[in-house]
DNA sequence: ATCCCATACGTTATAGCATAACACAATTCA
DNA sequence: TGAATTGTGTTATGCTATAACGTATGGGAT
């Protein structure tokens, strides 16, 4: 049986400790702040994290935020791997909000294909203030 | 005579120092990569770096590329300032082409306006080979 | 000119993010 | 069983960025 594509299975123990962390919390969260959270569980060193992240990046089950240097967890309905994801970063608030959104990913590609430059990864992070905080 | 936009005028010597590197490379600087080459000129601390960048993205002279932790000398054509550039990274050649695309700035408004998200920045950073690497 | 205020400066120290390198353990598969 | 691959734990280190402090400078306003 060779695995198509998530490997969401066989997480080894880090990678489920790292996920578990990323998962029950709404927001992103620094390496390093997963790591104090980790302490009781066995987790004491900096590379135990960046490795089980790595990982599940490479799996698509989280993702890293460049503009915060932080990670959070893949929210996608869906649960194929899309590299082609948008994040809407609420700076009061510090929600973040994962969405897909097919034109602007085809507008990207289409910009890629134009300039002939082939795609490999793209990052795309608005940031700004979300709905529910503009009530305030 | 009060500045209208652009305060390229009066830039204190700090910021014409890192602005001098940023310009006479192609590729994006780090900050620590901007303090080795300015130590001769008097630069002698990571905080004179950095705050003379802040002033230069600020200004819309130099933008920040999160997804390398480094500055890249603005190169758009006009000149007006431009929260909304896209930039294609090579990661072969080390290039960074900087783009306005209205399409695609358009689309990401659209999609901010769609979910009621008040936009402040947009960060959009391409990955991949550009077209001259290609050949090889 | 003098005072005030805002901005810039220089410096030291420290915080926060990420990886190199090494030795060892576990797993897979021939 | 033995080899190759992947994961682990640890130490040390490197890169990125800012806090905090005191001083200097320059442009109004009086
Ligand atoms: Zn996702
Ligand atoms: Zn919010
Ligand atoms: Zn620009
Ligand atoms: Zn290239």
């Amino acid at each position: 049986m060779s695995e198509s594509v998530g490997s969401t299975n066989h997480l080894t123990r880090n990678q489920l400790l790292v996920m578990g962390e990323l998962s029950k919390v709404d927001g992103p969260l620094s390496a390093y702040e997963i790591l104090d959270q980790l302490r009781d569980h066995g987790v004491r060193s900096p590379p135990q994290v960046y490795r089980a992240l790595d990982k599940l990046v490479e799996f698509g089950l989280v993702h890293k935020l460049e503009s915060l240097n932080a990670f959070v967890a893949c929210r996608h309905p869906g649960g194929e791997p899309h590299e082609k994801t948008a994040f809407m970063i609420c700076e009061n608030c510090g929600q973040v909000f994962e969405i897909t959104d097919d034109s602007l990913t085809k507008r990207v590609a289409a910009l890629a294909r134009d300039t002939q430059f082939s795609l490999t990864k793209s990052t795309i992070e608005l940031r700004g203030i979300c709905r529910g905080c503009q009530a305030a």
